[in-house]
RNA sequence: GGCGCGUUGGAGAAACGGUUAACUCACAUGCCUUUCACGCAUGCAUUCACGGGUUCGAAUCCCGUACGCGUCACCA
């Protein structure tokens, strides 16, 4: 029994696409959940698609969502080098290897020539290559004689090939509808499916993880393995995630990419117990998973075969579920920093950070629910005076303001949060009135806000005193024109 | 066009031939309440793309149709 090694074998193309994160996940999982290795491969073999800092974004990611790899460019390993470019050299003498066992052959035929053929049957084209038929003594003429040249596979018996893959099942296609791929390109490169059969077989992958656009091509590699006499691996194609029901989340429509995610206060594991749900369910009921718990259940016969739509509200929901359940301190430490980078003034950081808790799903909704704490805007609508169900209207709000500014005044315990809200609590049983036609008017005479974190007795130690003997004397002023004029 | 794959409520999904199709998000309503939120409660597919067939019995098995996706590169 082999043991399990999965890998993630991204291109640093400077974005990590969540479809991309979902593979590395899973991966993951598999290794993990078997107590076997992951390991990072970087493709950087398409030179024009290299973007500066690009495998930092690759690491970065990996390490915030807590995707350790055992193995990989920076760690080194037993199987290396982990990054494609360094590896080029050896794919030619793997292709010559193959051309022996007959699985490939030299092509001579002009790219063009095959182009123009293509285009003239269609859709329908199937390539047949006259080079097959070439003697030996012909491919070595032409060799010598420096005529440009591919090794294309090569795929003569006309059976059909089979294998079976966890996610889909049971794949049969007859050979002879199979493209004869080319594996070493005329500039002596090699191409990225011949590449990746080699590096795989190379670092013992056991379990080839891919989205399942290569479902169709998995047919060829095969036959490689197979004429290399190499143990197939286990396939593992995994559906795509899409933005719609006809679209793949992609860079291209701007979908968002993890860095935008946590650029909206997201948390990387939300992220990843999100993804990690899509396309794949587990036997219970469960859907908060730590990563630890993941890897446990994670089970390869549970991945479904199909598209998974990412729903950026569930991630929400499930972004405020971590906010609202994370240890204490590791919230603070999170949160206030936010909070201070909004507002300037002092406060009883903690406190607002509780009060917020529940009332936010990602780290940017932070600033627009208490920046009205520092300054406010003093020609909000009066309007917000008038509540029914709070039975509050503009003339008793501006009674019970003018009646709370003395009391307030000779408030000694402002600063006991706790005292205050005990004292607010018991004037309405005192003037008569029911909670909401006193609490009411001060929550907006203190905010200007229609909704608040934290009712007017919160918000009234926060603000302190003199600001909230202000903000009511503003409220009076205002409320005493309206009604003073009526219209 | 050939080949491959898929199709359960707005979204993620469970179900692995057996009575009323889980669960979560979203949405709606009510309760709680000094606003909002949290929390709690209730509602939301008589039906599993459609049409046949197999079976005592099908979302589950078979065939066909429709729709969607993928793939058919000297791109990864």
């Amino acid at each position: 029994m082999n043991k399990t090694r999965t890998r993630f074998a991204p291109s640093p193309t400077g974005y990590m696409h969540i479809g991309n994160l979902r593979t590395a996940l899973f991966e993951y999982l598999i290794a993990k959940h078997d107590g076997g290795d992951f390991l990072l491969r970087i493709e950087d073999t398409d030179q024009q698609r290299q973007v500066e800092g690009a495998v930092d974004i690759i690491y970065d990611t990996m390490k915030m969502c807590g995707l350790q790899w055992d193995e990989g460019p920076d760690i080194g390993g037993d199987f290396g080098p982990y990054i494609q470019s360094e590896r080029l050299p050896m794919y030619k003498g793997y292709a010559e290897k193959l051309i022996q066992l007959k699985g490939a052959h030299y092509c001579f035929c002009k790219e063009e020539d095959i182009e123009a053929m293509r285009k003239e049957q269609g859709e329908t084209f199937l390539f047949e290559d006259p080079c097959k038929k070439l003697s030996e003594q012909e491919i070595q003429e032409k060799l010598s004689s420096g005529q440009e040249y591919v090794i294309r596979q090569t795929i003569d018996q006309v059976e059909t090939t089979a294998f079976d893959d966890e996610v889909y099942g049971h794949i049969e296609v007859e050979s002879d509808i199979l493209d004869e791929m080319v594996l070493i390109k005329s500039d002596g490169f090699p191409t990225y499916n011949f590449a990746n059969i080699i590096d795989d077989h190379q670092m013992q992958i056991s379990h080839v993880v891919r989205g399942n656009e290569y479902l169709s091509s998995t047919p060829k590699y095969n036959l490689i393995y197979d004429a290399y006499g190499w143990q197939r691996p286990v396939y593992v194609h995994v559906p795509p995630v899409m933005k719609d029901e006809q679209h793949k989340l992609s860079k291209r429509n701007g979908d968002a990419s993890f860095q935008d995610l946590i650029a909206k206060g997201y948390l990387p594991e939300a992220v990843i117990n999100y993804i990690a749900l899509l396309g794949w369910s587990p036997e219970t009921d469960q859907e908060i998973f730590t990563l630890q718990e993941l890897i446990e259940q994670f089970d390869i016969r549970r991945i479904s075969k199909r598209p998974a739509i990412f729903d950026i509200d569930k991630l929400t929901w499930m972004n405020s579920v971590y906010l609202r359940d994370m240890d204490d301190q590791a919230y603070y430490d999170l949160v206030i920093p936010r909070l201070k980078e909004v507002l300037h003034k002092t406060y009883d950081w903690n406190y607002i950070a509780d009060l917020i808790r529940p009332r936010i799903s990602t780290l940017n909704d932070i600033a627009q629910l208490v920046d009205f704490l520092d300054s406010y805007d003093e020609q909000y609508d009066l309007e917000m005076f008038r509540h029914k169900r709070q039975k509050s209207t503009k003339e008793s709000s501006l009674k019970v303001l003018e009646a709370m500014m003395e009391p307030l005044a000779g408030y000694e315990h402002w600063e006991d949060a706790q005292a205050l809200h005990e004292y607010l609590l018991s004037m309405p049983a005192q003037m008569g009135v029911k909670n909401g036609v006193l609490l009411w008017p001060i929550r907006t005479a203190l905010s200007g806000k229609k909704a608040t974190p934290g009712g007017a007795t919160e918000i009234a130690y926060l603000l302190g005193k003199e600001e909230c003997l202000r903000r009511i004397q503003i409220g009076i002023d205002r409320l005493k024109q309206v009604i003073n004029e009526p219209a």
